[in-house]
DNA sequence: CTGAAAGCGCTTACAG
DNA sequence: CTGAAAGCGCTTACAG
C-alpha cells in the first residue's frame, strides 16, 4: 500500500503549518481567501484525499453504516439494500453488508464486531425477532433504525410496510371466492411481519363473515422449497377447490409448483395469492396475484431516517422517535 | 456514542502500563503467563473490544473489503456478493458494498472514495469493461481481484466463469434442432463475458457445420425488458420456427414473455436457451434450459484469492498472478 | 519481563 | 489570520 499524501506534505510544500492546510480544506472561516485558494489547488494537484481513519479516530465517528439482513441474495432484502445503499452513498456514507442468516447468535456476534470500527449507525432487520442485537446497540450507544420488522410497535425508530393491510388485502381478495375453504402457508410467528399479516388476513375474513379455521394455517415456511412441500401436504389432506394465502411470493412460487405437479389448475381448482411483489413473479404462469411491498422505499426511508438521527443536534432535548409505516397495495393478476 | 473501554482503562485498574496490556492481549511472547491471564480476564469482564480505527491508523491497514458490482439487487450479483461476504466474514473482514450502476464514471468516483478509508482490498466487477478503476487501484497500491469479468485475459488476478464454454454449450444444444435458424439476444460486447460467450457459441455452430449470420445477433440487451422488446422486434422480421440463444436468463425471461404474447409455443415454435442459471427460472413454464454459472463460488473464490494476496509475505519476490476460470455446465430443461 | 517515547493523520481549543 | 500543543487509541522500536 503506497503512502497517501497528508496535510503535512502539503504544508511542507507551502512552507506553512498543518493547521492552515486543515482549515483551508475544511472551509474554516479563519483563513484568507488567497491562502485557501492556493491550498485547494495544490491539494487537488497532489491528489490529496483526507484520511478518514485519522478523522474517525479524532472525531469518534465514521462514515460507515451497516445494514443487517438475513440474506443479501434474497431478492426481497436485495431491494431493501439497494434502496438504502443508494441513499447512503449519495450522502457520502459507505454501506457495510452483514448477513445474519436469520441466526440470532450470529447476528449478535457481528453486531458486537461493529463496536470496534466506530460505526456511525446500523440499519437492522432483526433475525427471527431477536431483541438482543437492538439492546446491544442501545447499550453501546450506536444509533440504529429497524427496517422491515419492528420489535416493539410502540417504541424506537423503525420503517416497516403496512403488513396488517397487506394481509387484509390478500384475504379480502380470496374472500370473494365463496366456493372454497381458505388455507394459509406462513412464516415464523415471532417476526412482526408474520404477526401483522396474519392479524390482517384473519380480520379481513371476519369482515367478510368467514371464521378462519386456525388449523388451516401452516407455520414455518421460509422459502419456496417449504412452500412446495407444505402445499403437497395440504393436498394430501384436503380436496380442491380451495384458496391459499401465502406469507410471501416465494412460498407461493413453491406452492404453485406443487399444484402443477398435482395436475391441478390455478385459479380454477385453487386460488392463490402471495405477498411481497417479487419482480419476476410477474412472469409466472399464471401471473401471481400479490400484495405490493415497497421494498426499495423501505431501505431508502430507513436510510434517510438514520441520517436524520445522525445529524440531529445533540443538544436537542427531545429524543424523537419515528415509526414509519409505508402503504401496501393489491396487485391483482391472474391467480385468484 | 458512549466511550469504549481502552487499553488505558485496563492499565489503570491493574496499576500497570498500556504496553503490558497491549502485549497481553496480542499474544506477545514478552509477558508472564500470570500477567496475561489477569489482563485477559479483566478485559473480558470490562467488555473490551480493540479500537479497530486506532489500529488501522497505526498499521495502515484495515479489515474492510469492498465489493464493486453493477447492482446488488440483480440476483446474479446478489449471489456473487453472498459468496464473497460469507468467506470474508469468516476471516474477520467486513464487506462494503458498492453499486456502480454500470457507470464507469460513478465507479471511478467511488473507488477514489475508498482511498480515504484504508481499504484492505477490493473485489471488482468492472462496469462496462471500464479499465480505469483497476488502473486507479494499481496506482494507489490497493490490492484487488476482478470477479466475473476480466479486463486482460493474460494479466492480473481474476476469478471468472468459463464463459466461452457457456456459449459453446448453449449453442451446441440449439444446433441439434436442424429445422430452425439461430438468433442471439446479446449484452454489450465491451464486457469479457459477452465476448467469451459469443466466441463460444459461434465456434460451437461452426463445429456443427452451421455458419452463423452475424446480422442475427442483437446487441445491447441488459435486462428482461430489453429481452422482451428485442424478441418482439425479431418476430416482426423473422418467422418461426427459430432458435434463440440469450446472453442471460433475464433476457430469456423477457423473450419468453414476448413469445407467449405472440401466441407461440416453446419449444415447438421457438427453442430458447439462457445462460446464468438464475434460481427461480427453474419454475418458469416451460422450465428454461440454461447454462449453470457458479455465481456463489465466483464470489467465494475471489474472496479467498484476495485474502491470500493480502496475507502474502511482502518479502516474497514473485508477484504472483492468479487467473481462475470456473467450469460451467449445461442445465437441460424444457425450452429447447 | 516491563514500560517510557514516538508517531500514525487529523482536529479542537487556545495563544499570538 | 496563523500556528504550536495536546490528544484520539493503538503499536513499533528500544531502553531498563
Amino acid at each position: 500500500m503506497k503512502r497517501n499524501v497528508t496535510l503535512k506534505d502539503i504544508a511542507t510544500k507551502l512552507n506553512t503549518s498543518v493547521m492552515t492546510i486543515s482549515k483551508a480544506l475544511n472551509n474554516h472561516p479563519d483563513i484568507s481567501a488567497k491562502r485557501k485558494q492556493e491550498v485547494l489547488e495544490l491539494a487537488a494537484s497532489m491528489n490529496y484525499v483526507p484520511n478518514a481513519v485519522a478523522k474517525s479516530l479524532r472525531n469518534h465517528k465514521s462514515k460507515f453504516i451497516a445494514i443487517v439482513v438475513g440474506d443479501n441474495s434474497n431478492p426481497y432484502y436485495a431491494r431493501i439494500i439497494k434502496g438504502a445503499e443508494e441513499t447512503l452513498s449519495k450522502k457520502g456514507y459507505l454501506t457495510l453488508i452483514i448477513n445474519s442468516q436469520e441466526d440470532p447468535d450470529k447476528e449478535l456476534m457481528l453486531i458486537d464486531q461493529l463496536r470496534s470500527v466506530h460505526i456511525a449507525g446500523v440499519l437492522l432487520t432483526p433475525a427471527a425477532g431477536n431483541i438482543e442485537s437492538a439492546e446491544h446497540l442501545d447499550k453501546y450507544g450506536i444509533p440504529y433504525v429497524l427496517v422491515n420488522r419492528y420489535l416493539d410497535k410502540e417504541k424506537g425508530n423503525y420503517v416497516v410496510a403496512d403488513d396488517y393491510n397487506a394481509g387484509y388485502l390478500a384475504a379480502s381478495k380470496l374472500a370473494m371466492k365463496k366456493d372454497r375453504d381458505i388455507f394459509a402457508l406462513w412464516f415464523i410467528p415471532k417476526v412482526s411481519t408474520a404477526r401483522e399479516r396474519e392479524e390482517g388476513f384473519i380480520q379481513a375474513l371476519k369482515d367478510n363473515g368467514i371464521e378462519f379455521d386456525k388449523s388451516h394455517i401452516v407455520y414455518g415456511c421460509v422459502n419456496h422449497h417449504d412452500g412446495l412441500r407444505a402445499m403437497h401436504d395440504l393436498l394430501d389432506e384436503f380436496k380442491p377447490p380451495m384458496s391459499v394465502i401465502c406469507y410471501s411470493d416465494f412460498i407461493a412460487l413453491g406452492a404453485m409448483t406443487a399444484i402443477r405437479e398435482r395436475g391441478l389448475k390455478i385459479p380454477d381448482d385453487i386460488s392463490i395469492i402471495g405477498i411481497d411483489d417479487i419482480e419476476f413473479l410477474d412472469y409466472s404462469i399464471p401471473r401471481l396475484s400479490t400484495i405490493g411491498i415497497p421494498k426499495f422505499r423501505l431501505g431508502k426511508r430507513a436510510a434517510e431516517l438514520l441520517i436524520k438521527i445522525l445529524n440531529k443536534d445533540p443538544n436537542e432535548e427531545i429524543n424523537f422517535e419515528h415509526q414509519i409505516v409505508l402503504a401496501t397495495e393489491l396487485i391483482d393478476r391472474d391467480s385468484v
